[in-house]
DNA sequence: ATAGCTCTTGAGCAATGCTCGACGAATGGA
DNA sequence: TCCATTCGTCGAGCATTGCTCAAGAGCTAT
């Protein structure tokens, strides 16, 4: 196998096992096993676990910002809803691993934090481009970006708790968590 | 010294110790060398270092809790605006412990997760108690629960971001900081 | 066929989570 | 006073794991 497949296959392996066990428990021992591998090829690819562990967590940001990106060709407001839908249904789908990223990655890891961080950051501004808010009544850049990365937690805490309840119990739909979410978001920037 | 008081000294220097690395980078080695004890005395008292952790994180929530409790003998909008205070205050003296503890500790291991989620759940609980909301006016609990723990999520993003700031850059105080969110807590109820 | 390049491995080191048997000091009946 | 029991403590050692190193195996190119 070629250098740049192995690689993929082995970043590809660590999303998987993401999905259902957090970040600083995933063993190389377990990922070369199931690679088929000896554990020095690893180390071949990635200097040391750290960097195994960036390249895949960097790979689930990748992975989230691509499957959330919003539709240019469409009107904005639109794209905001199916950007938060895609953003609710990536939660629900992959909860655990999320979590381990959200969390487990950015639990004081610096190098994982700078990943996660970045991560929202680019959905912060994706977010704000699409507010189309007149110059005239934006508040400080800092300001501002702090109040729309504060309420992608709140937002993102909601798809959590929301997608942790078993479906019967689920009081509202997705539509509803989204339409919610937007209006939290129209009403938090006015005050 | 007596088992309680070796077992709390060890807690001790676990707490201490998480103000400089993310929870599961703290090594045992480095925990009992401080302690100044062998390695076979601290699995004496925790089976394993999973259970270290667990009374590490816990000890960790209850001083929150404790730290944030609101005065009762005073009216219940002050007691919130302290409470939230005191938060924030917990959250700047401490920021890398309470990032170790709030992401790291609820990176994924259930454990974590739940001493997390249980400290967090009385502080909401706390607010709900605080905020008065006559009978008639309250949402399914369910619903309700879910919005303040969100908004939790919010305040807590905040807090961790602005006081992640140099002092010079700050452009609001943490009273302001407070009153927003207790704004944004209002206002969120209302959607 | 020889040289060289690339992918691969096994042996082994150091650190670390964890176990086990035992030592020493205090406590408490006989 | 003596023996036994309990309790806090430790050192040796095992298994796992992150990581290194030197070398093997297959392919291509001269």
């Amino acid at each position: 196998m070629s250098a740049e497949d192995r690689k993929k296959q082995l970043v590809r392996i660590g999303l998987m096992m993401l999905r259902e066990q957090p970040i600083h428990e995933l063993s190389i021992d377990a990922i070369v096993s199931e690679a088929g591998i000896s554990r020095s090829l690893l180390f071949q690819y990635f200097p040391s676990k750290h960097d195994y562990y960036l390249a895949v967590i960097s790979a689930a940001g990748r992975r989230l910002l691509r499957l959330t990106k919003p539709d240019a060709s469409r009107p904005r407001d639109e794209q905001l809803r199916e950007m938060l839908l895609a953003f609710v249904a990536f939660i629900t789908r992959r909860r655990r691993a999320y979590i381990s990223f959200v969390r487990g990655a950015a639990g004081g890891d610096d190098y994982a934090v700078e990943v996660y961080a970045q991560t929202r950051d680019t959905m912060a501004e994706r977010v704000l481009a699409l507010l189309d808010v007149p110059e005239a009544d934006r508040e400080p850049a800092a300001q501002e970006r702090m109040r729309v990365h504060a309420w992608f937690a709140y937002v993102e805490d909601l798809a959590i708790e929301w997608s942790g309840l078993p479906e019967g119990e689920r009081r509202i739909t997705d539509q509803d968590l989204v339409a919610h979410s937007i209006e939290a978001l129209q009403t938090l920037r006015k005050l």
